[in-house]
DNA sequence: GCTCAAATTTAAAACGTTTGCAATTGAGCT
DNA sequence: AGCTCAATTGCAAACGTTTTAAATTTGAGC
């Protein structure tokens, strides 16, 4: 604002604005003993570098974008939450800024990427929770716009940077984890969206059933639309009242994990003796939802934090081949699970 | 990036650049039927204005700021969460955009703040969280940078633009609830940080107990630092296991009203039964957690919403008496609150 | 003391807008 | 036809940097 500008600086020290920029910028072809004496300068005088001048010579903006991905009613989750702030750790490490937009009402989700993008506000942009035919990815790829995804998409031939938890390996985790303590009837709550992960996780599921090769093992699914908790409810229910009820029930993410162990505890089951119930993402609310959910810690902050440090590489050093990458979730053990019941069975 | 510029649209045209800048910005100096012309071109060629330009000239940004306050582990908690979303919602309903930063490890909060302001990135920024006697204030206040608090001071002499949630009343109301269901002894588990919040809420309650005029009202307060985990449950079961129990616990905010409720399980009390609890601010595990947390709904989104539009008129219209604003709460009874215990007394 | 290259610094253009002021146009009047 | 005045439009400066190319200084070698 009302800060000094470079001429200013400059005339103080009786030297050109141009060699004050590069003894800033640290350019050795500038005497060190002038580099020093401007960066003194600098530092008393308390110059700070006007960042739209820059920006408009460099063409770089020093920031990176995020569009709040549109959803319920509640815009920032708990994922989000841990999320952007791995992502502001880890782009705060690499001297950059964190531009987030919100999608207003009227307008779609893209026609606000398009704006973040074309306004050269951001220098690349992470993108998060990724659909089977995501038109973010489609309209970057060709934009050949620098991004990050957190998630893939199934067809791994498509070509782009991207990080995903490897819930494939958790969801087989999980089931081993169950069979080992004896149950063979499991339940999976999911999702009807076309997200890419639930098509991960349940392949999972279902790969480690087949390795299994146990032909007495059963599965039973039950999807709702993500937001739709009525929906949600009832497919849960629709699974606990079934005439031979799962003894182990999985759900797709932590808030689903937690309906069930509520429906359960309505229909007068306790967990984990009636019912094993496990999650994945490890939010707050599920240490405190008794008996405390046993999930898989997603490292979404870990996750957040090295994709900035991707992202940053992918706007300096333009690499030709994807960098692609695979975070381990890593299992919670709370209360929730145990030995499949004796009795009832 | 590889959009086009001003002067080539205005080549395409055959028209000076100045009059194609007047023409998109709607300056009834240029005539209707060129306005028409140039904003049809626009459309079609896919003109997007370079903001750095803009602001250059500008002097203004379109960016408002805000520093993630530095907390433990978690950065982005319940709070910020609702926040940051309702400050996206209302920004964007003014066209401005919303820059987060970060503070890293080694440096203070408000040399962030400082970064903030005077690169010009932001044309305002938003202050959370207030503190007794906060350095973010004094700093934007000597500065004149414009700015909203979510919060205020202790001494409402001191003259800036703030939002904050009634918590006086809502204490108040608290008390006058618990009251009226024959609770006489009321333990309130409160922070030692020097938040203004702290004061005001501990004030809502105490004002209310002397309105009452009951001088067999107990009110007894422990307290312990904000995100020491360890002391709060020390704090929180020295009131319990006092020789004389508190038939009624007040968290100052949900979290510890949520401890209050864990501990209390563990120590086998039933709750309601055995005693109420109450909280502040209905996070979303408060719903989750049994029996289901009575609480108060801060409409901290609303409030965040509010905050954008207040400062995009601080920033546009420059007044030069502080706007401020109450925003009063509203009680979520859920089932952690009952009538006094007959026995026991 | 001179030459020439190396080291250092300077001048000026460029980035893409906005905006004050001057210039042009054309209609209405005399 | 000439003049005035308002309505339009054009010109050019300015915003604060970075960076290219040119100019200047320095200093080593003879």
């Amino acid at each position: 604002m009302a800060s000094l500008t470079l001429r200013e600086l400059a005339a103080r020290l009786d030297i050109s604005v141009g060699t004050v920029s590069r003894a800033l910028s640290g350019d050795p072809a500038i005497a060190l003993k002038t580099r020093e004496r401007v960066t003194e300068a600098a530092r008393q005088y308390g110059y700070v570098p006007n960042m739209a001048a820059r920006q408009l010579v460099s063409g770089r903006s020093g920031f990176v974008g995020f569009v709040i991905p549109v959803r319920g009613p509640n815009f920032i989750d708990s994922y989000l939450g841990e999320f952007l702030t791995g992502l502001g750790e880890g782009l705060v490490e690499h001297g950059m800024d964190l531009f987030i937009a919100t999608v207003p009402a009227g307008r779609s989700e893209l026609s606000v990427l398009r704006h973040v993008v074309e306004s050269g506000r951001a220098d690349g942009v992470v993108v998060p929770r990724i659909g089977e035919a995501d038109e973010r990815l489609a309209y970057l790829l060709e934009r050949r716009f620098p991004f990050v995804a957190h998630g893939r998409m199934l067809d791994s031939s498509a070509a782009f940077n991207w990080l995903d938890a490897d819930s494939v390996s958790a969801f087989g985790e999980i089931f081993d984890l169950l069979y080992e303590l004896g149950h063979r009837h499991f339940g999976l709550v999911s999702i009807s969206d076309p997200m890419t992960f639930r098509h991960l996780r349940e392949r999972g599921l279902r790969d480690a059933i087949a390795r299994r090769g146990d032909p007495t093992v059963i599965l039973d699914v039950a999807s709702a639309p993500r937001f739709d908790r009525g929906a949600t409810v009832a497919a849960v229910n629709s699974l606990l009242h079934a005439q031979r009820r799962p003894t182990a029930m999985i759900g797709l993410f932590d808030e689903l994990a937690l309906t069930i162990m509520e429906e359960a505890s309505r229909a007068g089951l306790s967990i984990p003796r009636d019912l094993s119930v496990v999650g994945f993402d490890n939010i707050t609310a599920a240490a405190y939802a008794p008996p405390g959910l046993t999930t898989f810690e997603a490292r979404t902050r870990d996750s957040a934090r090295e994709i900035a440090g991707m992202l940053v590489t992918i706007i300096e050093k333009k690499p030709t081949t994807p960098i692609t990458r695979l975070i381990a979730p890593k299992l919670v053990a709370r209360a929730s699970h145990g030995p499949v019941p004796e009795t009832g069975r």
